[in-house]
DNA sequence: GTGGATATGTCAATATAACTGACCCAAAAA
DNA sequence: TTTTTGGGTCAGTTATATTGACATATCCAC
């Protein structure tokens, strides 16, 4: 019993609360930066998902940010508009269009993480990295939930 | 340099990546009962953290919501008309009114609680103590920065 | 007590990001 | 050839936020 205080309700609620906070945080760093290029966080989110997984199918990036085909294409064509983004049509598949980022992208999404990394970088640097180690595995037990 | 290598954009990356993953589930898994009662995540916020610091005032919920007033208001306007919250003036100074749960509110916050905490609890049940220490200690930091 | 600052509420218009539902085309698979 | 899949699009709506202006009540300092 006394090793399970650690889960008691209250507790839970801290983190719940916390983990509203550090989302909060994390995506506000760089709004300054999305604003200049008229663009918001659901830019910023489609931006970052593709620059992790360079290449990936719309149907791929759908699944990773469960939004709607046609809010992602509201996302997506202000993308190409703006010439930071480029579809090339698959080649086993041809209608599994994948998507990439041109120099135009790179270039954006480096300004963007640049202003956000700073939160976590500097988080991280007055943390052991043992803590970080377990920072991301609790971190992943509550996704994978 | 080496010591350091946990610190290195990619894997940033991927920890901004998470933290919108865990936040997006995280506050997705009481939707349901939210909309029974035609409540949002907005009102979600202000139900948890008045049960949080219960007799908070209205600018202490807007400097923790880091909303306009006229954003919370609506969303308090909601939560009183449904009789879940109640608004009593403050007893030193008057106008700095304090909110307060009615029975309502707590039935529907334990409700809404209920459903939240299992992704928290499964996810910390999974982990030792020490994790959840360290995972609490780099949120936090993540918060301060 | 008057005058300014503070806490809060409200009206109106707009922006952002999401939704549902319906329909379309092209390419792949059966 | 027919059906299914991947993707795009039109239209309307909802949720949550914004900016800006203005109103009211209360507190505090002089």
């Amino acid at each position: 019993m006394r090793e399970l205080l650690y889960l008691q309700d209250d507790q839970i609620k801290d983190f719940i609360e916390q983990i509203f906070y550090a989302y909060r945080e994390t995506y506000s760093d760089p709004k300054k930066i999305l604003k200049k290029y008229s663009f918001g966080t659901a830019h910023h989110k489609a931006l970052h998902l593709i620059e992790r997984h360079e290449g990936l199918t719309v149907s791929d990036l759908l699944s990773k940010l469960k939004i709607t085909k046609q809010s992602l294409n509201r996302v997506l064509r202000d993308l190409i508009k703006n010439k930071t983004i480029l579809l090339k049509k698959g080649e086993v598949d041809s209608r599994r269009r994948q998507i990439f980022l041109n120099d135009r992208g790179k270039k954006l999404f480096e300004e963007i993480f640049f202003e956000q990394k700073k939160r976590i970088y500097n988080a991280f640097k007055k943390s052991d990295s043992d803590s970080v180690i377990k920072f991301k595995n609790v971190l992943n037990k509550i996704i994978d939930e």
